[in-house]
DNA sequence: ATTAGCACTCAAAAACTCAGAGTGCTAACG
DNA sequence: CGTTAGCACTCTGAGTTTTTGAGTGCTAAT
């Protein structure tokens, strides 16, 4: 049905994309055949122009005014550059390096600087999620007791994570009795994941020899209540940067965007999806049907922190985006992330 | 030199300023006359606009249009509004009170909360920093071994803030050393607020008897490194508010304001000398120097979570503020938050 | 002291013009 | 037969002019 893409028409195709990113205006058969140097006619450029169109690749916003590419024309286009990645300059790789390094040690504050990294790097935004807690390799769980009502729950794990939870209780519990509930819950959790800790906790409450005894189960539902929400983090940052896109000058536009990132969950989602398959991943504009992220692109990469717990990154931008700088940018800083929180 | 203020000058600068708030727009004579019952025609209020913008509260953007109140204005008219301060409606308490309680008790949690809360109940952004750590009571220490050369610290203050880090050590310490040190520091710090401890802790890593005992040493030293970074946090909310607000329709303004809330220390900087003085405080327009904040206002107000360790809270927006329903929010807030925080 | 009346001002909206970039088609060309 | 020059046609956006209407300031009357 459809003509077979010929390698002129590649080219071409090409051309209108880098130029359309770099200036965001429609470009014309004139524009081409001189920044591109085709031995080609502007008349010629044309009639292929006029071919992609008919494909899908191209549209004009009007008769007389050059061509835009479409969403199946940037999905080509990543394909192609996905084959033949380029690799970071030294100079970016040794700035993105640095930073890393010098956000420290814990876990959160790498990611968050990651975040930052990213959005400054590809002057889009930044993206990072946690890894969810319940991946994560349970090590410890402490009890503080704050006031006779009011405990400190809190919970380790093996990565250095740390989560913890105020908790009321109606009867005053003795510190060294909160010592023994934390000796007696570390033992029996050693090594399992926190997915794993909560479900065993909840099989642990309904077995029959913990109901006769109070503490233990009172150290049960306390831990439980501890573990029960896992809120996965979200780091976002440099929402500034994409006011700066021309295709967003509108403020009607930018307000709807605003308003999406607002709530993180539907990020979340979107997010977690590309958790499935390993390595970048790229979503273009409508290809991301859950938020109608109507010109948005996402490019991301999933990243290890452990044996195989993994979190996402990654960049999101306007369609019209720099794939080419892009791709390699969240690529190699997912690598380096992986290697900063997995190693040592 | 300057005329005083007549009654009837009060009376129509407030009917100016309300009708600014509510439209945007410049207001003339004529509108004024017909929104606000005043016996009065046009012409006469137009002689009395012209005096009051002799003196200075009043300008026109040109000289035939409307007249807009200048910073001078509204800090006049939010006086006469601190002085006979309207209370919430019942309905509005009612939700703050709920949305407050929903956010269950941990403080950072109660704080995200408020923010939000303040956002979209006053339809601007909600900005809350929390206290200074340094003013928090430290409470208990603890040290999680999680490899042979990391390990987690765990700083606890009484209120139930925690603060944790990771340390990376050159030789291994044992498991129950870790817990002695632990045990010799939680004796030695109770009851001293976070400042102190960092004080105690410097001085006593100087004196002359724990230079004998590495164990002690070490301890010291690792709990120094735990307290030094006191970055108060700072949560902002409702930033897509801002972009609804007609002054800001221009992206170029936009982005310069998106820009300044970026970085945060800036607005930590503002929000620290409100901290000075009890309740609530009002910045208009340039009135707040280390932001250029064009046409941006701030209503604060302090809250307590404990004897005298105090937070600030409030609203940011345009100049043209709903000051009479965004004041009693900001004050109802801090004092929801106070009690909640600092009770039980 | 207030107000009606009136001439005057000015910005924003609407209407208009025009140049330029771009297309599609046809006919010529190698 | 693919390529290209030429040309008529289209449409937008930028710039100009016109129009409208809200608003002022002044003066004279009440």
């Amino acid at each position: 049905m459809e003509e077979q893409l010929s390698d002129r028409g590649k080219r071409i195709l090409e051309a209108v994309i880098e130029d359309y990113i770099q200036t965001a205006e429609p470009v014309g058969s004139r524009t081409i055949t001189r920044s591109h140097a085709l031995a080609l006619s502007p008349a010629t450029v044309r009639n292929v122009m006029s071919d992609l169109e008919e494909m899908g690749l191209l549209t004009s916003p009007h008769t007389s005014a050059g061509r835009i590419p479409t969403d199946k024309a940037y999905r080509l286009y990543v394909n192609s550059i996905l084959e033949a990645r380029q690799n970071l300059t030294a100079g970016k790789r040794d700035e993105i390096r640095r930073r890393c390094r010098m956000a420290g040690k814990d876990p959160a504050e790498v990611l968050k600087e990651a975040s930052r990294l990213l959005s400054s790097t590809s002057s889009y935004m930044g993206v990072v999620i946690a890894p969810r807690m319940a991946a994560n390799v349970f090590h410890q769980m402490e009890f503080v007791k704050l006031s006779s009502h009011r405990i400190l729950a809190i919970l380790v794990s093996q990565n250095g994570t740390v989560q913890n939870r105020l908790l009321e209780i109606d009867e005053e519990i003795a510190q060294e009795d909160l010592v023994r509930m934390a000796n007696y819950l570390n033992g029996m959790l050693q090594g399992l994941t926190i997915g794993q800790v909560r479900e065993r906790l909840l099989a642990e409450l309904q077995s029959e020899k913990v109901q006769y005894d109070s503490l233990m189960k009172k150290a049960l539902a306390l831990s439980e209540q501890t573990i029960r929400t896992d809120s996965a983090e979200i780091f976002l940052e440099g929402q500034a940067n994409i006011l700066e896109q021309p295709e967003f000058a509108d403020a009607a536009k930018m307000r709807e965007i605003f308003r999406a990132f607002e709530k993180k969950s539907t990020l979340l989602d979107l997010l977690d999806r590309s958790m499935l398959a390993e390595g970048v991943q790229i979503f273009i504009g409508a290809e991301s049907p859950l938020l109608k992220m109507e010109g948005m692109s996402l490019v991301t990469s999933t990243y290890l922190t452990g044996k195989d717990t993994v979190g996402v990154l990654g960049v999101i931008g306007p369609t019209r985006m720099g794939y080419g700088r892009v791709i390699p940018i969240v690529d190699y800083t997912a690598k380096l992330i992986s290697r900063m929180l997995e190693g040592e």
